[in-house]
DNA sequence: GTGGCTGGCTTGCGCGCGCTAGCGCCGCCC
DNA sequence: GGGCGGCGCTAGCGCGCGCAAGCCAGCCAC
């Protein structure tokens, strides 16, 4: 039906023949080359028959010739963070297609064996959400990548850094809630330890700021977390900050079960408004992120890296807001 | 440090003119051509001199050479399910590693205005969890791609098939409890569509084979699902076949806040065993996929599609099995 | 001795595209 | 009238690799 099967793919060299220009024409009018001329009304022609005849450059011909891929792979951590991330990776890849870029994703593999995609697609720029361990960061340079994204050596380049207004979000809303005795419930996954890490330190120096006294911080995990919740309540604590909605799910379930009474008692924040915060019962108040504007900012933080277009100052793009709900 | 930073890069020629043989024979040894002979001696000396130099073969030139990206695309849903099947995506490209093909993901666009990575990667098979729409299905065979599964056309290859057995499950799960008057809750999520369908399909079934009526299909939300579960309330269902965790955890936190005891009168069942099924409160009754067979399944599937190779049969690798919890 | 054959290699083309060097033409200015 | 510059285009090389064709030495059969 749609069209002869094996029908042989449309080059350059065929809407040159149909125009009757040669196939560097073709070329300067598709990419709109800098210094090339071109009248108006060759240009139309060759659009014209693009069009007509279905072209579509061929993506391994341009990068071989051109020695750069397009291609943007973002290393996603492979944990339930990855939801609240595709919202904004879906918009990050709206505008670097906009650019000519394509945005490809990956999760971190746990040791898988296979060659990760920046050795086979040999993507122009790597972005990852974590900072890469220094073995992965050398693996990734000896693939031949040379913009990978954080760069320990160079500090501009922070994914994370629009984010940070969060956890000072979440405390604030505690104390101003009348709640004075905050420990901090994390993660205790090595594979998120650098996002968990500077989101506790956040939150440590707001509750600090305020003069609310020390921030403990407590890995959470299903074993532990009945144990905790009992203690902290022997302790007096009056409120969690989660480092995400899953931890503060969490928190929330085993606090139920031990007959902690939310909020009353306790007191419950989560991270990143992930779909469980509101489906859990009682529903999660959670920060709320601002998903174009992050999506933005990882694609000009990407571009940037790219083409050494200017780099995205973090304050301007994403905005961060509070969901109050059933926990607070 | 880590090598001089504008480095060119090591191709074929490179190697050639290290060991002093031509640069086919560098192509021949690499790839170990089919019906060429080469010395043991020339090859080990020309794998010596690979490592030696680190030779990374140009992947877009071998693309362009030969036609073929050896690039696999998973199209996934945008919809919770997402995580699990995160465990068989990293199975399947394990084994597609090993066949010398990468697996790429993507997430569907919801009408996301990027090029979908079909168009710019081409690769040589785009797999789906669900059946294609008729538009992208042809949007697909345009962008030049001649594999795709599911293929309407051809009944054979199912992705969906291995997780039949799971409807079923849960339906026969709920029988031996003893319950007699069951519903199926599903999502109405349009993108599901296919998905939905089949599994509520195979419920239904299954109910039927079992002489226990029928099983009518309800599409929840967060919206409608309180009224939902009074209904059912009191029309005497005593258990809900959920679509999958997310739509159970729904049911069940509705129903928990209308003060319906679960489960004695309600069970709910979800599917996937994701891991809302362990945090929520109560935890849920679920189907357990089994990673490593069903990522092989998709490996297999899409090697078929790719090379030529033998399609597995459904029955062969994954195994379901139940995790009963505390909703049943 | 000669022809055929096979193992082990080389020569060289083509994949589709980007882009530099250059060429002819027209209009402008002195 | 001649020089000159810019516009609009073409010829052709190179990106790195796969692979068909061919070439040569050595060996065996007759």
């Amino acid at each position: 039906m749609s069209g002869s099967p094996a029908t042989r793919r449309v080059t350059a060299a065929d809407i040159a023949r149909e125009v009757g220009v040669s196939r560097a024409t073709v070329g300067f009018v598709m990419n709109a080359t800098p210094g090339q001329t071109i009248s108006a009304g060759t240009r139309d022609r060759v659009f014209a028959a693009a069009r007509r005849l279905g072209y579509r450059p061929h993506l391994a011909a341009q990068a071989l010739a051109r020695g750069r891929t397009r291609i943007i792979l973002l290393v996603l951590p492979d944990w339930p963070m990855e939801y609240s991330m595709s919202r904004h990776v879906d918009e990050a890849s709206n505008f670097l297609d906009e650019a000519g870029y394509s945005l490809v994703t990956m999760t971190s593999h746990r040791g898988g064996n296979a060659r990760p995609l920046w050795e086979t697609l040999q993507p122009d720029v790597v972005m990852g959400m974590l900072h890469f361990d220094q073995d992965t960061f050398d693996d990734i340079r000896a693939a031949g990548v040379t913009a990978i994204i954080p760069d320990p050596s160079s500090a501009a380049a922070e994914p994370e850094a629009p984010v940070s207004a969060g956890p000072r979000l979440q405390v604030e809303h505690l104390l101003e809630r009348g709640r004075r005795n905050l420990v901090y419930a994390t993660s205790a996954d090595p594979r998120l330890e650098s996002l968990t890490s500077s989101r506790y330190a956040l939150a440590a120096a707001t509750v600090a700021e305020h003069d609310a006294g020390v921030l403990p911080e407590h890995a959470v995990n299903p074993e532990n977390v009945a144990e905790l919740v009992l203690r902290w309540a022997r302790e007096g604590v009056d409120a969690v900050v989660a480092y995400n909605d899953d931890i503060a799910a969490l928190v929330t379930g085993a606090a139920i079960r031990q007959g902690i009474e939310i909020p009353r008692q306790l007191a419950v924040i989560g991270h990143d408004d992930a779909p469980i915060s509101r489906i859990f019962v009682p529903s999660i108040t959670t920060v709320h992120l601002d998903d174009v504007g992050l999506g933005r900012y990882f694609a000009d933080l990407a571009l940037s890296a790219a083409n050494g277009s200017p780099a995205p100052n973090a304050e301007s793009s994403p905005q961060l807001s509070l969901t109050v709900r059933e926990t607070t």
